[in-house]
DNA sequence: CCTACCGATCGGTAGG
DNA sequence: CCTACCGATCGGTAGG
């Protein structure tokens, strides 16, 4: 029979998906079984279902929430008034700071999403390109007004956009320095790296 | 019965090494199955057992390959006579070659090493944490003689190591830059970004 | 939310 | 190198 969805159901999906977001990570998405996952929510296998419709249900959530706040952030930063050596840093910053404190789901939204079942496969890996052609074009725009030196600009989205990954690295590290420097470190490398 | 190892049995070991590479790089270990790997290599997947020990040993293999590589070059690089910032350029420079040249191996042990089993697992991952310290020592003897600018020498590492990874995007793209352009890209970007 | 259970698929072995 | 097959584990469902 149809239950109808209650404030209670919503929060419950939402503590399943953030275990689900912690053990693929941990585990990756194949090889994390819902058995796992019940477990670490406190209940049976079976009883998971009655939150959520599927395994790749859950990864497919975790990936278009992480994409839309993506999304969302480069339009601002399209929009804004500013130099593109600036509108760069500005997509560096956010992406380090959603690596610190959304990790675990920036993660597995990084790493897991060939996993994702279609058409949500393809919508996903569409908007991954444009984003990045996005990011790319802003170079691009800064190297026209001098700003940035004269590289390849997808080389240059690639490098910034990978090297934030590197932050779960950093996550492990017994001597962690501080979130801000880290970030500091990262713009000072990779933003002097550009600027001409 | 025990059989003896013609070099026949170490040439075909090789080739299903080789599609096991490919096939974890492309599905994931978890994700790719031993009835795929033999359809790749155009046998049963009974027949794969008279080559190989295991799955796991198939990664493993893998892992050690590319580890012992790596291991290898650090070390040549440590007594070279040369400048700090120099020996992280070749550093760099090596490590794009092989994720160009031996692209599905590098990417593996990258990216599946976590499925390795023990002991090989905490092998493998003691042995990655000191080549990083080795890379991070380097820079911080940089700093110390002033070539490179006062920055956190392990969060260094971590972009510079991460950034090659993202040459997996570069071997997707479809107008792709040769990849000399490429090396010569990423070094730009990276060696001014830590130069003084 | 649980017990009970299903069909599919997995890595791997026996035997020839 | 193949056919035949095993025990384990998987995602998921039925029914209460």
């Amino acid at each position: 029979m149809a239950r109808i969805k209650t404030t209670q159901d919503i929060s419950r999906k939402e503590v399943i998906t953030e275990a689900a977001a912690t053990l693929f990570k941990e585990k990756g998405y194949k090889a994390a079984s819902m058995r796992d996952l019940a477990e670490q929510v406190g209940v049976e296998a079976a009883s998971l279902y009655n939150h959520i419709k599927s395994k790749s249900e859950l990864l497919h959530n975790i990936c278009v929430q992480v994409a839309n706040d993506f999304w969302e952030h480069i339009h601002e930063v399209e929009n804004k008034k500013c130099t593109g050596v600036e509108k760069v840093e500005a997509i560096l910053r956010y992406h380090i700071r959603e690596m610190i404190t959304n990790y675990e789901k920036v993660y597995v939204s990084d790493r897991e999403w060939k996993h994702l079942t279609e058409p949500y496969l393809s919508n996903f890996h569409t908007q991954r390109r444009e984003y990045r052609k996005k990011v790319a074009s802003i170079i691009e725009q800064g190297i026209h007004k001098g700003e940035i030196k004269p590289i390849d600009a997808p080389t240059a989205v690639l490098i910034i956009l990978h090297a934030v990954s590197g932050i779960d690295s950093w996550h492990r590290s017994k001597q962690k320095i501080s979130a801000a420097e880290l970030e500091a470190n990262m713009v000072t490398i990779l933003i002097d790296g550009l600027r001409k």
